[in-house]
DNA sequence: CAGAATCCTTGATGATACTG
DNA sequence: CAGTATCATCAAGGATTCTG
Protein backbone atom coordinates (compact mmCIF):
# COMPACT_ATOMS: atom_id res chain seq x y z
CA UNK A 1 0.00 0.00 0.00
CA UNK A 2 1.56 3.26 -1.01
CA UNK A 3 2.06 5.78 1.36
CA UNK A 4 0.59 9.33 0.88
CA UNK A 5 2.63 12.40 0.89
CA UNK A 6 1.04 15.29 1.69
CA UNK A 7 3.03 18.68 2.05
CA UNK A 8 2.32 21.06 4.76
CA UNK A 9 -1.39 22.68 3.78
CA UNK A 10 -0.37 26.48 3.30
CA UNK A 11 -3.73 27.19 5.15
CA UNK A 12 -6.83 25.93 6.00
CA UNK A 13 -8.55 25.52 2.46
CA UNK A 14 -5.33 23.91 1.17
CA UNK A 15 -5.48 21.51 4.51
CA UNK A 16 -9.03 20.56 3.73
CA UNK A 17 -8.64 19.65 0.28
CA UNK A 18 -6.06 17.91 1.09
CA UNK A 19 -8.20 15.60 3.07
CA UNK A 20 -10.95 15.00 0.92
CA UNK A 21 -9.65 15.38 -1.76
CA UNK A 22 -8.42 12.34 -4.16
CA UNK A 23 -10.29 10.61 -7.05
CA UNK A 24 -12.57 9.09 -4.38
CA UNK A 25 -12.78 10.46 -0.93
CA UNK A 26 -15.69 12.34 -1.72
CA UNK A 27 -17.43 9.62 -3.74
CA UNK A 28 -16.76 7.43 -0.30
CA UNK A 29 -17.43 10.00 2.23
CA UNK A 30 -21.37 10.18 0.66
CA UNK A 31 -21.99 6.74 -0.01
CA UNK A 32 -21.28 5.63 3.90
CA UNK A 33 -23.26 8.82 4.52
CA UNK A 34 -26.56 7.80 2.55
CA UNK A 35 -26.04 4.12 3.74
CA UNK A 36 -25.23 4.77 7.56
CA UNK A 37 -22.93 2.18 7.36
CA UNK A 38 -21.00 -0.15 4.55
CA UNK A 39 -19.24 -2.53 4.32
CA UNK A 40 -16.17 -3.36 2.68
CA UNK A 41 -17.45 -5.35 -0.13
CA UNK A 42 -20.52 -3.31 -0.10
CA UNK A 43 -17.83 -0.14 -1.09
CA UNK A 44 -16.27 -2.15 -3.20
CA UNK A 45 -19.53 -2.22 -5.50
CA UNK A 46 -20.63 1.29 -4.82
CA UNK A 47 -17.60 3.12 -5.81
CA UNK A 48 -17.23 2.07 -9.59
CA UNK A 49 -14.53 1.06 -11.26
CA UNK A 50 -12.05 1.44 -7.79
CA UNK A 51 -9.56 -1.37 -7.25
CA UNK A 52 -9.46 -2.57 -3.34
CA UNK A 53 -5.78 -1.45 -3.60
CA UNK A 54 -7.07 2.06 -3.89
CA UNK A 55 -9.99 1.22 -1.66
CA UNK A 56 -8.15 -0.07 1.11
CA UNK A 57 -5.67 2.47 0.23
CA UNK A 58 -8.23 5.62 0.43
CA UNK A 59 -10.28 4.00 3.77
CA UNK A 60 -7.56 3.98 5.60
CA UNK A 61 -6.08 7.33 5.11
CA UNK A 62 -10.05 8.62 6.15
CA UNK A 63 -9.46 6.81 8.96
CA UNK A 64 -6.46 8.52 10.06
CA UNK A 65 -7.51 11.55 9.38
CA UNK A 66 -10.59 11.12 11.93
CA UNK A 67 -13.30 10.72 9.02
CA UNK A 68 -13.95 7.65 9.63
CA UNK A 69 -14.63 4.51 11.84
CA UNK A 70 -13.26 1.24 10.98
CA UNK A 71 -15.11 -1.90 13.07
CA UNK A 72 -13.97 -4.92 12.64
CA UNK A 73 -15.79 -8.38 13.77
CA UNK A 74 -13.87 -11.31 14.63
CA UNK A 75 -16.46 -13.32 12.46
CA UNK A 76 -15.36 -15.69 9.99
CA UNK A 77 -16.07 -14.83 7.35
CA UNK A 78 -14.75 -11.76 7.98
CA UNK A 79 -16.62 -8.51 8.22
CA UNK A 80 -15.61 -5.12 8.61
CA UNK A 81 -17.94 -1.64 8.83
CA UNK A 82 -17.52 1.65 8.14
CA UNK A 83 -19.15 4.24 9.35
CA UNK A 84 -18.24 7.94 9.48
CA UNK A 85 -17.08 10.01 12.25
CA UNK A 86 -18.75 13.26 13.74
CA UNK A 87 -15.96 14.96 11.87
CA UNK A 88 -17.19 13.54 8.96
CA UNK A 89 -20.79 14.04 9.31
CA UNK A 90 -20.04 17.58 9.83
CA UNK A 91 -19.18 18.04 6.07
CA UNK A 92 -22.46 16.02 4.75
CA UNK A 93 -24.63 19.27 4.27
CA UNK A 94 -21.98 20.68 2.18
CA UNK A 95 -21.08 17.57 0.20
CA UNK A 96 -24.91 17.43 -0.38
CA UNK A 97 -24.34 20.79 -1.77
CA UNK A 98 -21.77 20.14 -4.00
CA UNK A 99 -23.77 17.58 -5.34
CA UNK A 100 -26.56 19.41 -6.27
CA UNK A 101 -24.35 22.23 -7.45
CA UNK A 102 -22.63 19.25 -9.59
CA UNK A 103 -25.86 17.42 -10.42
CA UNK A 104 -27.41 20.90 -11.89
CA UNK A 105 -24.66 21.21 -14.22
CA UNK A 106 -24.02 17.59 -15.78
CA UNK A 107 -26.72 18.11 -18.11
CA UNK A 108 -26.40 14.66 -20.26
CA UNK A 109 -25.80 12.14 -18.40
CA UNK A 110 -27.48 11.85 -15.00
CA UNK A 111 -26.31 9.03 -13.18
CA UNK A 112 -27.03 9.50 -9.54
CA UNK A 113 -24.84 9.25 -6.52
CA UNK A 114 -26.42 6.40 -4.39
CA UNK B 1 0.83 23.15 -20.78
CA UNK B 2 -0.52 20.01 -20.07
CA UNK B 3 -3.92 18.69 -20.63
CA UNK B 4 -6.15 17.38 -17.75
CA UNK B 5 -7.64 14.26 -18.89
CA UNK B 6 -10.72 14.00 -16.57
CA UNK B 7 -12.40 10.84 -17.17
CA UNK B 8 -16.68 10.85 -17.30
CA UNK B 9 -17.69 11.52 -13.83
CA UNK B 10 -19.77 7.92 -12.31
CA UNK B 11 -22.29 10.46 -10.35
CA UNK B 12 -22.59 14.56 -9.51
CA UNK B 13 -20.01 14.13 -6.25
CA UNK B 14 -17.69 12.70 -8.67
CA UNK B 15 -18.13 15.45 -11.23
CA UNK B 16 -18.01 18.19 -9.02
CA UNK B 17 -14.77 17.15 -7.13
CA UNK B 18 -13.42 16.79 -10.74
CA UNK B 19 -14.05 20.48 -11.03
CA UNK B 20 -12.45 21.72 -8.13
CA UNK B 21 -10.51 19.07 -6.86
CA UNK B 22 -6.57 19.22 -7.77
CA UNK B 23 -3.72 21.14 -5.65
CA UNK B 24 -4.96 24.40 -6.47
CA UNK B 25 -8.41 24.82 -7.61
CA UNK B 26 -9.72 25.48 -4.00
CA UNK B 27 -7.34 28.19 -2.89
CA UNK B 28 -7.28 30.11 -6.38
CA UNK B 29 -11.34 30.01 -6.30
CA UNK B 30 -11.25 31.80 -2.10
CA UNK B 31 -8.18 33.69 -3.51
CA UNK B 32 -10.48 35.72 -5.71
CA UNK B 33 -13.14 35.37 -4.11
CA UNK B 34 -12.10 37.18 -1.26
CA UNK B 35 -10.24 40.12 -3.24
CA UNK B 36 -12.85 40.07 -6.00
CA UNK B 37 -10.84 40.56 -8.52
CA UNK B 38 -7.08 39.74 -9.36
CA UNK B 39 -4.79 40.07 -11.22
CA UNK B 40 -2.02 37.17 -12.69
CA UNK B 41 0.73 38.66 -11.04
CA UNK B 42 -1.24 38.89 -8.11
CA UNK B 43 -2.70 35.41 -7.76
CA UNK B 44 1.07 34.44 -8.44
CA UNK B 45 2.35 35.53 -5.27
CA UNK B 46 -1.19 34.39 -3.13
CA UNK B 47 -0.91 30.96 -4.19
CA UNK B 48 2.30 30.03 -2.38
CA UNK B 49 4.46 28.03 -4.23
CA UNK B 50 2.67 27.44 -7.77
CA UNK B 51 4.37 28.22 -10.86
CA UNK B 52 4.04 30.33 -13.52
CA UNK B 53 2.80 26.51 -15.42
CA UNK B 54 0.42 25.20 -13.13
CA UNK B 55 -1.38 28.34 -12.36
CA UNK B 56 -2.00 29.59 -16.21
CA UNK B 57 -3.13 25.70 -16.75
CA UNK B 58 -5.25 25.72 -12.98
CA UNK B 59 -6.86 29.27 -14.65
CA UNK B 60 -7.39 28.01 -17.74
CA UNK B 61 -9.21 24.83 -16.41
CA UNK B 62 -11.24 26.85 -14.83
CA UNK B 63 -12.30 29.32 -17.20
CA UNK B 64 -13.32 26.28 -19.50
CA UNK B 65 -15.55 24.61 -16.69
CA UNK B 66 -17.15 28.17 -16.38
CA UNK B 67 -15.41 29.10 -13.19
CA UNK B 68 -14.33 31.84 -13.75
CA UNK B 69 -13.56 34.73 -16.01
CA UNK B 70 -10.81 36.26 -17.79
CA UNK B 71 -10.43 39.68 -18.37
CA UNK B 72 -7.95 40.94 -20.79
CA UNK B 73 -6.87 44.45 -21.29
CA UNK B 74 -4.92 45.65 -24.29
CA UNK B 75 -2.19 47.45 -22.72
CA UNK B 76 1.23 47.66 -22.10
CA UNK B 77 2.09 46.15 -19.82
CA UNK B 78 -0.22 43.78 -19.79
CA UNK B 79 -3.27 43.45 -17.36
CA UNK B 80 -5.36 40.57 -16.80
CA UNK B 81 -8.55 40.09 -14.50
CA UNK B 82 -9.65 37.22 -13.08
CA UNK B 83 -13.05 36.66 -11.55
CA UNK B 84 -15.30 33.90 -10.09
CA UNK B 85 -18.61 33.84 -12.39
CA UNK B 86 -21.66 33.24 -10.45
CA UNK B 87 -21.84 29.81 -11.04
CA UNK B 88 -18.24 29.56 -8.96
CA UNK B 89 -19.74 31.83 -6.44
CA UNK B 90 -22.28 29.16 -5.36
CA UNK B 91 -19.37 27.20 -4.09
CA UNK B 92 -18.30 29.96 -2.03
CA UNK B 93 -20.26 28.28 1.41
CA UNK B 94 -18.87 24.99 0.55
CA UNK B 95 -15.19 26.32 0.34
CA UNK B 96 -16.03 28.90 3.38
CA UNK B 97 -17.14 26.37 5.60
CA UNK B 98 -14.83 23.81 4.31
CA UNK B 99 -12.06 26.40 5.78
CA UNK B 100 -13.75 26.71 8.59
CA UNK B 101 -13.75 22.39 9.34
CA UNK B 102 -9.77 23.04 8.32
CA UNK B 103 -9.16 25.53 10.63
CA UNK B 104 -10.71 23.86 13.48
CA UNK B 105 -8.69 20.63 12.56
CA UNK B 106 -5.08 22.15 11.52
CA UNK B 107 -3.69 22.73 15.43
CA UNK B 108 -0.65 23.69 15.10
CA UNK B 109 0.37 25.86 12.43
CA UNK B 110 -2.13 29.01 12.03
CA UNK B 111 -2.10 30.43 8.68
CA UNK B 112 -4.88 32.23 7.36
CA UNK B 113 -5.99 31.72 3.77
CA UNK B 114 -6.14 35.48 2.62
C1' DC C 1 3.27 41.78 -17.01
C1' DA C 2 1.42 37.56 -18.25
C1' DG C 3 2.26 34.09 -20.03
C1' DA C 4 4.34 29.99 -23.48
C1' DA C 5 7.68 26.24 -24.45
C1' DT C 6 10.38 22.29 -23.01
C1' DC C 7 11.89 18.87 -20.50
C1' DC C 8 11.65 16.12 -16.46
C1' DT C 9 10.15 13.90 -11.91
C1' DT C 10 7.16 11.35 -8.94
C1' DG C 11 3.16 10.41 -6.71
C1' DA C 12 -1.30 8.89 -7.58
C1' DT C 13 -3.55 5.27 -9.58
C1' DG C 14 -4.13 0.71 -12.14
C1' DA C 15 -3.71 -4.60 -13.10
C1' DT C 16 -3.21 -8.81 -11.43
C1' DA C 17 -2.41 -12.48 -8.36
C1' DC C 18 -2.51 -14.19 -3.88
C1' DT C 19 -4.09 -15.11 1.33
C1' DG C 20 -5.75 -15.62 6.46
C1' DC D 1 -14.85 -11.59 2.98
C1' DA D 2 -11.58 -8.27 3.34
C1' DG D 3 -7.98 -7.41 2.36
C1' DT D 4 -2.00 -7.72 0.77
C1' DA D 5 1.73 -7.86 -2.26
C1' DT D 6 4.05 -6.64 -6.59
C1' DC D 7 4.77 -4.56 -10.53
C1' DA D 8 3.62 -1.24 -14.01
C1' DT D 9 1.87 3.30 -15.96
C1' DC D 10 0.74 7.73 -16.63
C1' DA D 11 -0.89 12.00 -15.87
C1' DA D 12 -0.35 15.72 -12.45
C1' DG D 13 2.80 18.64 -11.14
C1' DG D 14 7.70 20.87 -11.10
C1' DA D 15 12.07 23.44 -12.96
C1' DT D 16 13.81 26.35 -16.02
C1' DT D 17 14.18 29.34 -19.79
C1' DC D 18 12.26 32.37 -23.07
C1' DT D 19 8.99 36.14 -25.19
C1' DG D 20 5.31 39.57 -27.13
Amino acid sequence: MTKKLNSDPVCAVDYAFQRIGGKYKGRIIWYIHTHTVLRYGELKRSIVGITPKMLTQTLRELEEDGLLIRKVYNEVPPKVEYTLTESAKELIPFIDHLREWGDKRMGNYKINCQ
